[in-house]
DNA sequence: TCTGGGGTCCTAGGACCC
DNA sequence: TCTGGGGTCCTAGGACCC
């Protein structure tokens, strides 16, 4: 028995708790360098702006609908998300941090009114933290994922489910009869796992709902399809295929990739982003104590435009598996060099740490092993991590980077950010008497 | 003018081995 | 003319998720 806690049109509502102002109106949350539309508030929703909706395509709403946008502020998010976060675990005993707004608790050997409790679940989110949740429960945690769309699409729009399933839908207390009713509402396209394509393939077979896929035998799907789709049927029976992971395993990979603020074309402009890219890939890498032994580098054209297109990509090997900023940035410069070519107008870069492995010294293990950084470098990057973390980002960082100012181009857009109410000192908002 | 970023898992096919 | 069977590992690509 599972339960889903996931924050409503979580980015919108997030801005949400230092702009009461913003309620009832339709709100966006654009994406990096001010793209596209990445969360939407029900007004915007209402208003017909899809997910991913491209920016330049919907701004005449501000005047005609009186849309407003904002860049994404993801250090208000993430606060904000750890707090929610903290009071959801009060559901159950154990927890899964599954994305920025949703977990799942296991609520085995949990007593009593399941939804009262969630019921009181979120009521605390929303008066401490001021984030509206919807709750799902099911058997499985598809069923919850699906019990949390309909507690969510309820309570948009009455009438779709039963009224009393809005905000919090336990299935698991459904009769057979109505949980059948509640399968038979729901879209194929809403049940987890159920993307574009394979959404797409079973519509052609006349499956369009939730039920009908339920139905499906799990032997037949997994010889048509793969045992992941599977595994999703079996789930929707009512027979758990995934378990609760309290504690991920470390990362596999980790990336840091950016689309420029404006088309780039020449080495230096390049190198000065990739160097920037594969810092901040290291920072990461080193917060979680792992090691690389491949970098990749890759640059593209935007596949939007039509003009020559070119998309290139580098796998360095290291001669051993490192965290050092130096040796990840000189990587990624020398695979830079090696699919650079003049002439293109290059969209997006990347840098990708790969083949990762645990740290040795952060194991307690012998640090003369093989992977580990000699004893100066480590401490060098301690320094650097903690100068930047301490006066701000970029305070240390390497040459090679390139200074901030109005000759940089290729840095991203973001034009339309709300202030850091969090996690900035001069950002905290002013209680006036 | 202007279209995000960061992940995971599975599968098919090739190389290689005995 | 006729050319096995079983296995591993790696990679690229596809599909999904938020």
């Amino acid at each position: 028995m599972y339960a889903l806690v996931d924050g409503n049109n979580f980015f919108v509502s997030c801005e949400r708790v230092f702009r009461p102002d913003l309620r009832g109106l339709p709100v966006v949350v654009l994406s990096n360098n001010d793209g596209c539309a990445i969360a939407r508030s029900n007004e915007a929703k209402a208003l017909g702006i899809k997910m991913g909706a491209p920016w330049f395509k919907i701004r005449h709403m501000v005047d005609t609908h009186r849309l407003v946008a904002l860049s994404s502020n993801f250090a208000l998010y993430g606060d904000l998300s750890d707090r929610m976060m903290s009071l959801a675990a009060g559901l159950g005993p154990h927890q899964e941090i599954y994305s920025i707004d949703e977990s799942f608790i296991d609520l085995t050997g949990v007593r009593g009114n399941l939804v009262a409790r969630a019921h009181a679940i979120r009521a605390r989110i929303l008066q401490w933290v001021g984030i509206p949740c919807g709750i799902g429960m099911g058997a499985t945690k598809t069923l919850a994922k699906l019990a949390n769309h309909v507690a969510k699409t309820t309570e948009r729009t009455p009438g779709s489910y039963p009224a009393h399933l809005a905000q919090v839908c336990n299935l698991a207390a459904l009769a057979p009869v109505d949980l059948a009713t509640v399968l038979g509402a729901t879209a194929v396209r809403d049940v987890w796992g159920v993307g574009r394509r394979i959404g797409a393939q079973l519509e052609k077979i006349g499956i369009t709902t939730a039920l009908q896929l339920a139905r499906l035998d799990p032997a037949m799907v997994r010889a048509r399809w793969s045992v992941v789709l599977e595994s999703t049927v079996r789930e929707l029976q009512g027979t758990p295929c995934y378990g609760l992971d309290s504690a991920p395993a470390r990362s596999q990979q980790v990336a840091y990739t950016r689309s420029f603020g404006q088309p780039v074309s020449n080495l230096v402009e390049l190198q000065e982003a990739v160097t920037e890219f594969a810092s901040r890939a290291a920072e990461k890498l080193r917060t979680q104590n792992s090691l690389a032994s491949q970098v990749l580098v890759y640059i593209r054209t935007s596949p939007f435009r039509q003009e020559p297109q070119y998309s290139r990509s580098a796998t360095v090997p290291l001669h051993r598996p490192s965290a050092d900023t130096t040796v990840l940035v000189g990587a990624a410069l020398a695979g830079l060099q090696s699919i650079y070519r003049p002439g293109f107008q290059l969209a997006k870069a990347g840098v990708m740490l790969l083949d990762l492995q645990a740290d040795p010294q952060h194991q307690g293990e012998l640090a003369l092993q093989a992977g580990a950084l000699p004893a100066d470098r480590t401490r060098l990057m301690s320094a650097l991590d903690g100068l930047n973390q301490r006066y701000g980002r970029g305070t240390v960082l390497l040459a090679s980077a390139g200074l901030a100012g109005p000759q940089r181009t290729w840095t991203m857009k973001q034009e339309l950010r709300s202030p850091g109410y969090t996690t900035c000192w001069a950002d905290l908002p002013v209680a006036k008497a």
